[in-house]
DNA sequence: CGTATGATCAAACGATCGTTTGAACACGTT
DNA sequence: AACGTGTTCAAACGATCGTTTGATCATACG
């Protein structure tokens, strides 16, 4: 067996997939494209020639994932608003949910933890194209979170929504102290973690 | 003026406090060691002479703030338990302050962010270090959480603190939304930061 | 004064990085 | 068969990295 971690499909998805597993492992600057390239099973020159550079094929590998979870964040979230009975559980589950189910397929969950590292690198020009692109999702559970939550000032539930973001972060990047039970199966595992974060975040929303 | 950043002090403390900046400002593999020791106004070598090597020059500057931090937060732990009226918010204010605190002095809010980094590197070596240096102090407070929340089993309380911890990290590194508004003094920030961080903690660690 | 000792210095070492180059290859169209 | 287009390839480019070297400086001791 070659030394190959990926030998399927196209040049381009085998280097867009495989550099979300070396990114996860190593960071950005961790991963050179030589590794990343004979992980992938194509020559050196072949990031350049279909992505351009480096950092463009780290901004692909972002766009890939989060074109997905976003829409469908604001999906699930658009069939749980309108109605008088909407709960601050409906919307935590339209935002949370969508994350979890991303950890589900093949490298999803490394991929979580690409996005945790992104955000401790501190790096402006990732933050603007965070904001740039995904910015209406997050201004948009912001404004369902304001409605749902009226006794709150506005820097108060400010606030209360970046430390439920950290603690989600921090939980999905996967680097807590708890980790999946041997016996059990992935998918009791997501349900758990799901529960977990959802009533932690509505406690720590609603409180007094 | 010189294009130096430090140029007081003897060589290797203008090593270290530069270390400490220009890591939470680019990474451990973003600043290079010609950068750092052109910005403390000190020659290439002193680094490996001095420190041995980049790694166990991180490791110093990791170990010269924790030290003091671990140190305040047991002692100020040791002040608030051993009575009956030991509340909760007490146990949280001994785990959140000396880290607030240290944000107060020169640098340290820097140092936050080099540890938030740290975490989301995913570095063995530097979560064996951690762990081995001061995982007594987490284990004394996860005891003492234990103690105060006696209906929480084992795996619940875990996870919570672990969410708590996700929360204050991401809090800590300053990189959420949250920033001081220009009329707020540090020392009122700081006590603003404080108090919302051990009332959405005690909301998510002791909810039903 | 002479001489150890520790600190600082400019310069170079080998390694690795992202990127570029130009030839070779595959293959559908005329 | 000849050509054009898009892709893959080995090889090299210049830059930068952490580290090492040997000379030079400062200073305290016999």
């Amino acid at each position: 067996m070659a030394p190959h971690l990926n030998n399927v499909g196209t040049t381009k998805e085998r280097i867009l997939s495989t550099a979300e597993v070396l990114f996860a492992r190593r960071g950005f600057d961790g991963a050179s494209l030589r590794q990343l390239t004979a992980a992938a099973g194509v020559n050196l020159a072949a990031v350049n020639y279909h992505f351009g550079s480096k950092e463009k094929l780290i901004e692909q590998v972002f766009r890939r994932r989060l074109d997905a979870l976003n829409a469908r964040r604001l999906d699930a979230l658009s069939k749980v608003i309108g109605t008088d009975d909407t709960t601050l559980e409906d919307v935590l589950d339209a935002y949370i949910r969508p994350a979890l189910e991303l950890s589900h397929d093949d490298n999803g969950a490394l991929f979580m933890r690409v996005l945790a590292r992104a955000f401790a690198e501190h790096d402006d020009t990732l933050r603007h194209f965070l904001s740039e692109n995904y910015g209406h999702v997050m201004r948009q559970f912001t404004a369902e979170f304001a409605r749902l939550l009226p006794q709150l000032s506005k820097p108060e539930l400010y606030w209360r929504i970046d430390l439920v973001t950290g603690a989600l972060t921090h939980a999905m990047s996967g680097f807590g102290m708890i980790q999946r039970k041997s016996g059990v199966s992935e998918t009791v595992h997501l349900e758990q973690t799901a529960q977990h974060l959802i009533r932690f975040a509505v406690a720590g929303l609603s409180h007094p």
